[in-house]
RNA sequence: GCGCCCGUAGCUCAGUGGAUAGAGCAGGUGCCUUCUAAGCACUUGGUCGCAGGUUCGAGUCCUGCCGGGCGCACCA
């Protein structure tokens, strides 16, 4: 029997409560079960009598009492006790717990995959870094969050399109166009320029497939060749880190075409049609205080020439208008600022800012090598970018250490330690729990020891406490990723798989798996084997959810 | 000054109002002639920043304070 099995046995035993007149209550959507930590506590325990003591006017215990005989009436229940000041402590019969390992082991890479965000068409963007550098390590950590996040999800049933938005239009472009040039010709980095070897990479490729660029006299003519090519070959840099990173977006969205579409000029009508906007100081603003924003933004300069919001507002138009009804942007702390004006635009386009647009702000990361923080500068090109990441601690590692915090938590991430081939680091340690089953599996094909078809496995084996906490820990699975999507929350992926790893050591530990010398192959065995399978599988499907590969060998 | 985030073990961090607050690392003591010791067992370590409040119940929610981070453009 899995939680959601159980919550449904819950709901049927409230029911039945209130049918036969022993409670009156509406019976609730949704009730909480829960595996305590105590395992004296039962293999699971609910909190539901405490919930609906004061709807019902009777104390907690009472309720609690009524509920306790309806439970342990239901089939596949072997005992309930009533606990503190009214938990209800379930105990589950043998076979019926034993019967999540053969879930997993059948569902395979479905096991966990659930469909409570089906029929939802999210836009989720993330990086959007602009095409004038490297990926930073800020921009990583949104890689590594965004892509878990988008393959949560979607193993929630959500339709995904990961997005990717980047700048190509701007001043900041103008700025790299002339750094590349004043690379290529030698000269000293201009005020406001982008310095660093890549800079001196690329003006070279440039040079080097345009001849005559150099000589070219037309100054714009040599800044647009510049432009142009630069933009591209720097894109091909990002685009090939990212996917070595395992990061691939399905949208690349260039600001540029919104201003050649004539979407800025359509977003401003619309805002326009519905009165938020009006002329002041020669500008064009959006009164975005009438929406929680703490001061009106400009739309259009007094100098004729559209602002980055403005773009930001045909860009939420458009996404809009490919049809989807949630758009979702990952932005770091530094851009935390943008939240409230952002929601009064969609406010004004007269959306719900809480229903169509999700803004997820996440902290930002600091490096330390020797415990001492890396002091960064992108003028003196000293900036940690993904590559160099991925090459000091590798890319399992790198997308392991930036998924498992919480994105409302700052992350301190120590170089040293996380290039440590050690179990000083997390990933390790669940990746070794894989690569332990993997061998066992092995061995067990070595003998000879088949499972056969796992429907015929008899789990109701499965008895030593430990078979008991890993069986519950498997059942937990489908919940985890449901819940990490709906909260936005897939480092409660990674903090998951690192219980489940220890849950497994311990059990490897004291249950003996395979059969010694020449002890014979008994129905126990088997059992085993597929509780074995069961949790290679549900650490499979969650390292993949993390975007980290599950090793057969360490 | 205003807004957002954080403050939990020596360190890095989990903890969607529930029972005795957890993990990894670091410190201590044990466990490998047979399934991977990158492991396991035991152990040391906590006024959950402080003070009020709401609740049957608060690390979690509310208010105020203290401390730290990031923002507060007719920049992009």
């Amino acid at each position: 029997m899995t939680p959601e099995q159980l919550r449904d046995v819950v709901r049927t035993a409230v029911a039945a409560a209130v049918r036969r007149g022993a409670l009156a209550v509406e019976v609730p959507d949704e009730v909480v079960v829960e595996r305590p930590k105590n395992p004296e506590h039962g293999d699971y325990a609910t909190n539901v009598a405490l919930r609906l003591a004061r709807a019902a006017g009777k104390p907690p215990r009472a309720v609690a009492e009524i509920l306790a005989e309806e439970l342990g009436a239901q089939p596949g229940i072997a005992s309930v006790d009533i606990a503190g000041p009214g938990f209800l402590n379930i105990t589950v019969e043998k076979g019926a717990l034993g019967q999540i390992a053969v879930q997993a082991v059948t569902g395979g890479e479905a096991y966990g995959h659930t469909e409570v965000l089906a029929g939802h068409r999210l836009n989720l963007e993330f990086v959007s870094a602009n095409p004038t550098g490297p990926v930073h390590i800020g921009g990583t950590r949104w890689a590594a969050v965004g892509d878990a996040l988008a393959r949560l999800l979607e193993a929630s049933g959500a339709s995904v399109t990961r997005e990717y938005y980047f700048n190509d239009a701007g001043a900041q472009i103008d700025r790299f166009a002339r750094s590349l040039r004043a690379a290529a010709k030698g000269e000293p980095v201009p005020g406001d320029g982008y310095a660093g070897a890549y800079i001196d990479d690329i003006a070279a490729l440039i040079v080097a497939e345009e001849s005559g660029l150099l000589e070219q006299e037309d100054e714009q003519e040599q800044l647009r060749v510049f432009r142009a090519r630069g933009v591209d070959l720097m894109f091909d840099e990002i685009k090939g880190s990212l996917a070595r990173f395992g990061v691939v977006f399905d949208v690349y969205f260039s600001e540029r075409t919104l201003h050649e579409t004539g979407a800025l000029e359509k977003a401003i009508a619309r805002l326009r049609d519905h009165g938020h906007v009006y002329e002041a100081d020669g500008a064009l603003w959006l009164r975005t205080t009438d929406f929680g924003d703490d001061k009106d933004r400009v739309l259009v300069k007094s100098d004729g020439e559209p602002t980055y919001f403005a773009a930001d507002c045909a860009y939420y138009l458009n996404k809009r208008e490919r049809g989807f009804d949630r758009v979702v942007i990952m932005l770091g702390a530094d851009h935390s600022g943008y939240v409230a004006r952002y929601k009064a635009l969609v406010a004004a386009m007269g959306d719900d800012p809480d229903q169509n647009l999700e803004i997820l702000i996440g902290q930002l990361v600091n490096l330390l090598r020797d415990g001492e923080p890396v002091r960064m500068s992108k003028r003196a090109g000293t900036v940690v970018n993904l590559e160099d990441l991925v090459e000091a601690i590798g890319a399992d590692a790198a997308r392991y250490a930036l998924a498992r915090t919480s994105i409302d938590q700052t992350i301190d991430l120590d170089l040293d330690l996380w290039s440590k081939q050690t179990n000083d680091n997390p990933v390790f340690y669940v990746q070794y729990a894989h690569a332990r089953i993997s061998s066992v599996l092995r061995n067990a094909a070595d003998l000879g020891i088949t499972m056969g078809d796992p429907a015929g496995v008899d789990t109701a084996l499965l008895t030593h406490p430990r078979e008991g906490d890993l069986l519950r820990a498997l059942g937990e699975f489908p919940r985890v990723l449901s819940s990490a999507a709906e909260l936005r929350a897939p480092h409660r992926v990674a903090r998951f798989l690192e219980e489940l790893a220890g849950t497994y050591h311990r059990f490897y530990d004291s249950c003996r798996v395979l059969p010694r010398g020449d002890e014979e192959v008994t129905p126990l065995t088997t059992a085993r084997l597929t509780l074995c399978a069961a949790t290679a599988v549900v650490l499979r499907n969650g390292l993949g959810v993390l975007g980290v590969h599950a090793p057969e060998r360490m």
